[in-house]
DNA sequence: CGCATATTAATTGTATACCATAAGATTTTC
DNA sequence: GAAAATCTTATGGTATACAATTAATATGCG
C-alpha cells in the first residue's frame, strides 16, 4: 500500500479499500443500457453486423462521433471493444476499418466454434438442467422461416443466436459463454451477408431438437458429436457458398 | 505542478520510422512499446498477474494515472481490455476492481482451456509444421526448475506459458490463439498466488514431452488426449490445493 | 438517541482542447 | 516536366475541463 501521501488525497482510497468486490451472480438485466459508450458500442456493433458499414471500410471518429450523437471519447471506447469482437480493426495513427472475412477466417471460425460450442454442449448435456432455459429452447428449436422474406430470415437470425446461446448458458462457464458470444457475432455477420447475395441458409430445426434431445437426455457423447456435426455442416454450405464467391 | 509548453526538444522520441504493420503478432512479447495505452495496458497487466495488486482491490482512474505516469485516458483504455482479459472488473460510476478468483472461476477456466486448447494440440498435429517453432518447443519442454526458488520458478511460469502458446500458433488459427492467451492470463496469476502460499506445481516436462511427440508424429488423437490429460492433472492439483484453502 | 434527509466531497462519464503524426498538396530543383 | 523535399491539413493520441453520479458526512426531526 502507498504511505506516500497522507493528505487528503488518501481517504479516499482507504474508503474504498473494503468496499464489497464485484460479484459474478449479478444478473442484471442489461436491456436499455444507460452509458453513452455501451449505446454507442450497441448500434455501431449492430451496423457492422447488418452490413450498413460494409467489409473495409474505414471509419473517422469524428464522423461516428457525429452519427452516434456522441464525442470522440465513447467512441473510441465502443471501437476498443468491437476490435476484440473482430468486428473493427484498429490501425494506430489511421483509424479503424471493417474487418473483411477472409476464407481462412471462416474456417478458423468454425474450428473455433466446433471448440466451445461442443465443449458448451457437452457441459449442457451434464451440468445444466434448468427448466426455463430447456423449456425456451424447446421454442427456440421449432422456429421456422420463410425462405426469400428477408424479414423473416432476420427474426431466425437472431433465434439461431438465441439458441446457441442458451445451450453456452446451459453450460454454466461464463469463459465459453463469452467465447460463443464472439462467434455468433461473426456468424451473424455471415449470414446477413449471405442474404445479400440471396443465400438463405438451409433449415437447421431438425439437426438443433436433436442437440436440445440430447441434452434433455442428458447423454454428453450424443450433445456433443450432434453439434459438432451441425456446426461442420454448416461450415460447408458456407465454404461452398464462399469458394463460389470469393472476396 | 509546472507545465512547460516547449516540449520540442524531444527528437528522440519525435524521429521513429515504427511503421506498425497490420498484421497482429499478439503472441510476442512486449516490443518497443508504441502507444502509452499500451504501455499502461502492459504494465497494469503485469502488476495484476504477479500480484503486486492482490485480488479484490480497488483501482481509482486518477491513482492509476499517476502510477503509470499517464493521464486518465489512457488508463481508461487500458482497463477497457483488462476487463476483456478477466482481470479487472469494472463497476459503472463506482470503478474497478481487481478480479477474485474463486473456485467455480478455476473449473470454469480448466473447462475452457480443454476445449481450447484440445482443438490447438489436435489442429496442431493436423496442419502445423513449423520447424522452428517444434525447435523451440523441444527446448521448452526441458525446461527444469528448483523447487523453492522463487526466481527459477518464474522463469518456468514464462516457459510455461510459451509452450502452450506455441502450440496454439502450431494450430494457425488466430481466434484459439488468443482465447489460450486469455487463459494464460489467469493462468499465470494461479501460478504467481500458489507461489505465495509456497507452493511450487509439480513438474510437467514429462506432459509436455507426450504432447510435443504426438504432434510430431501427427498423431492428432493422442495430442488432444495427451493434453487433456495435462490439463486435468494440473487442474485436481490446483483444486485440491485451492480446496484446502479457500479464498 | 436513532433514523431519514440534505449537503458535500470526490470520482467517474463525457466533451473538448492540444499536440504529434501521417497523408496529401505545393513548391523547388535538376 | 518529373522527382524529391517541404508545407499544409486533417486525424488520431493524450491531457484536461466539465457534467453527472455516487458515497460519505452532517443535520433535522421524531
Amino acid at each position: 500500500m502507498e504511505k506516500l501521501k497522507n493528505k487528503r488525497s488518501s481517504p479516499s482510497l482507504a474508503r474504498r479499500e473494503h468496499l464489497s468486490p464485484p460479484g459474478r451472480h449479478a444478473a442484471l438485466r442489461e436491456t436499455s443500457t444507460d452509458s453513452l459508450s455501451q449505446r454507442v458500442y450497441q448500434a455501431l456493433k449492430r451496423d457492422i453486423i447488418t452490413g450498413v458499414h460494409p467489409p473495409g471500410e474505414a471509419l473517422g471518429e469524428k464522423d461516428l462521433a457525429k452519427r452516434y450523437s456522441s464525442s470522440r471519447t465513447p467512441v473510441r471506447e465502443a471501437a476498443l471493444r468491437l476490435q476484440q469482437d473482430h468486428l473493427l480493426k484498429i490501425i494506430p495513427n489511421r483509424g479503424y476499418f471493417i474487418t473483411k472475412i477472409s476464407v481462412q477466417d471462416l474456417t478458423d471460425l468454425y474450428d473455433y466454434r466446433a471448440a466451445v460450442e461442443c465443449a458448451c454442449a457437452e457441459l449442457a448435456a451434464m451440468k445444466g438442467m434448468n427448466p426455463a432455459l430447456l423449456e425456451r429452447l424447446e421454442e427456440l428449436a421449432n422456429t421456422e422461416y420463410k425462405v426469400n422474406d428477408r424479414k423473416s430470415y432476420e427474426n431466425f437470425i437472431s433465434r439461431d443466436t438465441e439458441f446457441h446461446l442458451s445451450i453456452a448458458q446451459l453450460a454454466r462457464n461464463q469463459l465459453l459463454l463469452q467465447a460463443v458470444e464472439a462467434a455468433r457475432c461473426q456468424m451473424e455477420r455471415i449470414m446477413y451477408a449471405a442474404i445479400d447475395i440471396g443465400y438463405y441458409g438451409e433449415f437447421p430445426g431438425r439437426e438443433h431438437r436433436g442437440i436440445l434431445d440430447a441434452i434433455k437426455k442428458r447423454d454428453s457423447r450424443a450433445a456433443r458429436q450432434l453439434m459438432y456435426d451441425h456446426i461442420f455442416g454448416s461450415r460447408d454450405q458456407v465454404l461452398k457458398l464462399a469458394g463460389g464467391n470469393p472476396r
